[in-house]
DNA sequence: CTTAGCACTCTGCGGATGAGAGTGCCAGCT
DNA sequence: AGCTGGCACTCTCATCCGCAGAGTGCTAAG
């Protein structure tokens, strides 16, 4: 895309003051505050060129007349797109993580869901994250547990993660049957979940009809628990951040962000679509769902060695401190990464 | 408290038409519409001698000298408290509830939150519960599992409950130790929860330290899913609804309102408190939370049998429209109820 | 005790006005 | 050619005014 140089030096320059000055006021920004601003040497004329110049390329827009500049979606991206320095984040917060980071980890889950709060402490917007999926994880167990009338398919998986579902225990099994079926469940401990799972869907079509169903809800089980090669669910914290009065939301627009935020599947898909190999930010009508809510997602990976666990990140409206996101969102990624690369060993 | 027949017939039918009126439109109520709309025959003139009566017992107040009355929480709290009939659900919603309570019931956890949803469906606010505490539920298992340089204590409950925490594995433990641990914990299945932890308190008494330290903390897992004797944390679902238009908060009682539903223990406290036997109504500034969110929580507790095993209800404006809350709060509390009872034979 | 009537109060709205902010453009300067 | 000062122009926003409308509170009569 754009980058500095084809824009010119100065409207570069221009364009990130007039983004920051917004960012920073809330207020349309006019040529005199840049001039004053923006350490050009040049009077608010010339500004006024620049400006006139950059609303032509779509990059800033004009609430009416006799107002000042507000950035586009493509304003931002431009601005986000040639930050020439990586934000540096306060004391307070280099703190923050710190303290958070500080304690010895043992469950990522945890870990994730306060990195989560954190990053929306950080920030002052709504934290988001994708936990990681099981599919490569080892299963140490896999049990059929009898309830009486119901019984409980339970997995744990090697780092921690437990998945149950509760199925109807079929009227006619014998104790017999029951331990069969028990038996047959706890030979696959050891394997990886997608691994059991294959094996499980094999093994169903070698036994009687109702072992057979259960074998498959089994693998369900264990599908669910690593669909898409990625979570079922997110997690989400600090969405009352984003009710803050300093915030300009129509409430039509923070209900229907509300109203997603709690829909994992459709969360997971937005996620799924803005997640990159870096730090990622999409920026409003960049995404069918951000736009419509007049917001941005700078999320991040996090690692265990190489390999991709899952998303962290921050929701927030467009008119976003971003550099201080970035920062925050990539500072919590690379902790968050060391820790889970830690516990893998 | 204040009855129908404390206040007068008439005094108490001109406060139910201005409460309803009121909750149905958003707009102060005058005295003209109560004589028109409350079948009483009886001049606006007389209506407004009655008005200023009430205004002085507290049950009504003035937004400004020429406006319509407005209720206040105490006006809303004599409504609520001579309701003659309980709310009829609508056609629509009686189905909901049907179909939601339809499929064979395994898993009460799962329920109580598709209730939750539901709820907050019916009645257009957010939805909340209190689940099942474990104290006096039978474990069906308390695992010591191996994870390299962590372990997990997992413990399974007789109703499906999974509760898991992950600690420290000591070092120093050679195989055997761990197994002997392992050992004690599962001699501890089939006695409750609350058992099991008073039985490990005394078992440790009796080992040596690093066994006995670990014994400590699986008696906390087994505190903490039993903690007050209720669970350790809420659901919530539905909050969208609380940013509505329709909703007359301001950004800032908004905000505060979502931080406190985002804070586990403070719901927890707040549920607890306005917790009873039948369906319960706390209007605004009875309970200092529900006064700082200008709020009302509709609760019911739901049963198996009759031991009480969780709560259920609503949170919306103190603009609400009790009558069908309650009554679908009740409705859900009732369906709810049965099924946990099957659930339990 | 009720009611019609009426004066009174307060809000909300439309229109007028003026200040202020900011633009766009032009003509002259470097 | 690019920059700048100057200036006319536009649009918003706050304020004020006046007025219609809603609703009250009170009084006097039924």
């Amino acid at each position: 895309m754009a980058d500095r140089g084809e824009l010119g030096q100065r409207k570069a320059v221009v364009l990130h003051t007039i983004v920051e000055e917004y960012v920073r006021t809330g207020e349309p920004v006019g040529s005199e505050t840049i001039a004053e601003r923006g350490g050009l040497g040049v009077s608010s004329a010339t500004i006024r060129n620049e400006m006139a110049a950059l609303e032509e390329l779509g990059f800033l827009s004009h609430p009416h007349t006799s107002a000042g500049r507000i950035p586009t979606d493509a304003g931002y991206r431009h601005y986000v797109d040639t930050l020439p320095v990586r934000g540096r984040l306060r004391d307070v917060q280099r703190k923050a993580i710190a303290s958070h980071f500080a304690e010895a980890i043992l469950d990522l889950e945890e870990v994730l869901k306060g990195s989560v709060m954190l990053l929306s402490r950080l920030t002052q917007y709504a934290g988001v994250a994708v936990p990681p999926g099981a599919a490569e994880e080892q299963l140490v167990r896999l049990e059929l547990i009898d309830m009486g009338p119901t019984m409980m398919v339970l997995a744990v998986g090697q780092h921690g993660r437990v998945d149950k579902q509760i199925l109807d225990r079929p009227e006619h099994w014998s104790t017999e049957a029951f331990h069969r079926a028990e038996r047959k469940l706890r030979a696959l401990q050891g394997q990886t979940y997608s691994g059991s799972q294959a094996k499980l869907l094999e093994l169903a079509a070698t036994v009687p009809a109702d072992e057979h169903d259960l074998l498959l809800m089994v693998a369900d089980v264990l599908r669910l628990a690593t669909r898409g090669d990625h979570a079922t669910h997110v997690m989400v914290g600090g969405v009352a951040n984003l009710a803050d009065e300093a915030q300009t939301w129509r409430r039509e627009t923070l209900r229907r962000l509300f109203e997603t935020l709690e829909r994992e599947q459709e969360m997971l898909q937005v996620l799924h679509d803005v997640a990159a190999d870096d730090v990622s930010v999409t920026i409003g009508a960049e995404h069918p769902t951000t736009g419509e809510w007049e917001a941005s997602i700078v999320t991040a990976p996090f690692r265990a060695g190489e390999v991709n666990l899952g998303t962290i990140g921050i929701v927030g409206p467009t008119r976003m401190d971003y550099l201080s996101a970035m920062a925050s969102v990539r500072a919590v990624a690379e902790r968050l990464s060391e820790a889970a690369t830690e516990l893998e060993q």
